[in-house]
RNA sequence: CGGGGCGUGGCGCAGCCUGGUAGCGCACCUGCUUUGGGAGCAGGGGGUCGCCGGUUCAAAUCCGGCCGCCCCGACCA
């Protein structure tokens, strides 16, 4: 491609409203440009990384069977009714001019399970994978980071079909490797960890992650050990617990509402404090969450444990079932106590609580003998601490990818049944994986970008070479450059050939901010060697000079493959 | 949905408080010079100042309403 005939607006100045690296570069280097609110429009340049992102797939996806097939965007809302999900709010609902009620599709649950019913038959049509990559509509409540959070966007989803939940593992397990493949050969950094099911349902899921500042998931990471903190458990930071007691002790502790004011009162360390969260179920039942003074409630760990929705308590609710807010514990309370796994699963007989009664505490307050409880993991683990004697780091990710066993979740309310060996109607077990192409070309660009500008590992950089010849057309290090680049196209070698009336400067600036891996610059200074320089965008290393005419071609590509 | 910020040529911004000529840098066009790190000189084109309404002799500027966009939070199959 040259760039005399290149749809490739580059700016020297990130625009205003960019906060993210990928957003700022990705619009900086002439790849994507916004249309609106997380609605952005792939520029020549951009779409060529994109479709990069979608063939390794496509190829890593076939080679587990999958067959690629094309379902509609726009969906009946009423097959939508009988999955449930036609309430999502992220769900964009439209009408026909007829009045007929449509939605955008969020996903493809609903439509390929729809056709998978009409068609399989018996129990020898299955296993099967189908996938597609499709235009995904959300109606997300806030877009953001550029291309990272938009409310349309290109999926790869997949969908596996079988008669029983052992053949459902085995796709589960297939799609595992054709998942760890692709994002190994993306060049991306990335992990795979265990997460929750989410609204979807299901019996198991994974998400695979790549680190990147930008990222929305706080990732929690130990050797041999990798979970959204969502749903991570780990072993806590131990207490310098106070002594025991043998009954549990009022102490005054007055205008002291909060852990840090009763702690620094007493002398004791925050985790020796038990901390009562009142909170109400969907069912209405108020349950008491106790957890150590120094951690927090995870919303996500506690809803999966609870088997249902909830809200904090409000402080007329706490005054009336509990008492007043501040110091309120477990002790004497006739709710249903939770304990977290963090004190229950180290006993002492030291504990802090409230007392349940104005401007007083109780000291020397032990689990099981003065109050009785339930145990349950319900906080959000803690950087430093441990899983099998590693303390665990936590950093931002963004999901990149996730695989889901779906179960009967969707081919139960739709129908998709199959007749098994003896003729008996089955339902099928389905997985759905999901992959997407935008946020991998991101991650790629915050986790590789230095001052320069984007660092594309060679899979999925927009050319593989940065051909720039200097000088103007018509002198002899133009000639040469133009007769390079028809020799490196002959080669089938992807190159971007800087053919512009312009000055170096503005060249070399414009091919370290693009990120292509190899730049190969023609110009007075080696050519009377008949040498071409080539440089490594990666840490931006100077290479050795390549011949210009004898075997011109296979020196670049020896160089290439020598690029990360 | 709560909080904060911003809408002025393609991009980045000033002007608004204190009403009266729309301005700067980059980019763009023409010519000449220049060509190994975002060049120089000269000339030139391009903006209903987000939209609607109000005040005024006069509105980018003051007032009211609306829309759009960004950031933080809530939310996120």
């Amino acid at each position: 491609m040259r760039m005399t005939n290149l749809l490739l607006p580059t700016e020297r100045e990130a625009p205003a409203d960019a906060e993210a690296l990928s957003h700022i570069l990705g619009v900086r280097a002439g790849l994507v440009r916004q249309l609106g609110a997380g609605l952005w429009t792939w520029l020549p340049a951009g779409w060529r990384v994109h479709q990069n992102v979608v063939q390794i797939i496509r190829e890593e996806i076939d080679a587990i069977g999958g067959q690629e097939l094309l379902m509609p965007v726009i969906h009946p809302r009423e097959l939508w009714r009988r999955t449930g999900r036609d309430q999502i709010d992220e769900l964009f609902k439209l009408q026909d001019r007829r009045g007929s009620e449509l939605v955008l599709a969020m996903t493809h649950e609903e439509a390929v399970t729809f056709h998978v019913s009409q068609i399989v038959r018996s129990y020898r049509e299955l296993p099967m994978i189908l996938y597609h990559f499709q235009t995904k509509g959300r109606d997300e409540p806030r877009p953001r980071a550029g291309v990272l959070r938009t409310r349309e966007f290109i999926m790869k989803d997949s969908y596996s079909f079988d008669r029983d939940p052992a053949g459902l593992d085995e796709s589960y397990a297939k799609h595992e490797l054709a998942y760890d493949r692709i994002f190994d050969r993306t060049g991306l950094e990335w992990y795979k960890v265990d997460s929750d099911v989410g609204m979807m349902g299901g019996t198991g899921a994974h998400e695979y992650m790549a680190p990147c500042p930008a990222g929305e998931n706080d990732v929690a990471l130990a050797p041999g050990y990798a979970a959204n903190v969502e749903i991570a458990s780990a072993e806590p930071q131990p207490v310098a617990m106070p002594a025991p007691r043998s009954a549990p002790e009022e102490i005054a502790t007055p205008g002291m509402t909060t852990i840090e004011a009763v702690a620094a009162h007493l002398g004791v360390p925050a985790g020796a404090l038990l901390k009562a969260y009142p909170v109400v179920k969907d069912d209405g039942a108020m349950t008491l969450v106790v957890l150590r003074g120094d951690h927090r409630v995870n919303d996500i760990k506690l809803t999966n444990h609870l088997g249902q929705g909830f809200r904090p308590a409000q402080e007329d609710e706490i005054a009336e079932r509990i008492g007043p807010a501040g110091y309120i514990g477990p002790v004497g309370s006739q709710l249903q106590v939770l304990l977290d796994a963090a004190i229950a699963d180290h006993p002492s007989g030291g504990f802090v609580a409230g007392a349940n009664r104005p401007d007083m505490h109780l000291e020397g307050v032990e689990p099981g003998r003065d109050f009785a409880f339930e145990r349950a993991d319900v906080r959000r683990v803690e950087e430093g601490d441990t899983v099998g004697g590693h303390a665990i780091r936590i950093e931002p990710a963004i999901e990149v990818g996730n695989i889901f066993k779906l179960g009967t979740r969707y081919s139960e309310p739709l129908g998709a049944t199959y007749l098994d060996e003896q003729g008996a109607e089955q339902l099928i077990w389905m997985g759905s994986y999901g992959i997407g192409p935008a946020r991998i070309a991101a991650a790629a660009i915050e986790q590789y970008a230095d001052e320069k500008g984007i660092s594309w590992p060679r899979a999925l950089a927009p050319w593989q070479v940065h051909l720039v010849g200097l000088g103007k057309d018509g002198t002899p290090e133009r000639d040469a450059a133009e007769v390079l680049y028809a020799e490196l196209q002959g080669a089938g070698i992807d190159v971007v050939y800087d053919d512009r009336q312009t000055g170096p400067g503005e060249k070399f600036a414009e091919a370290e901010l693009l990120g292509c891996p190899l730049r190969l610059t023609v110009g007075r200074r080696t050519l009377e060697d008949g040498l071409v320089e080539a440089q490594g965008r990666r840490g931006r290393t100077e290479l050795r000079a390549v011949p210009l005419r004898e075997g011109a071609a296979q020196a670049v590509d020896a160089l290439l493959r020598e690029q990360p």
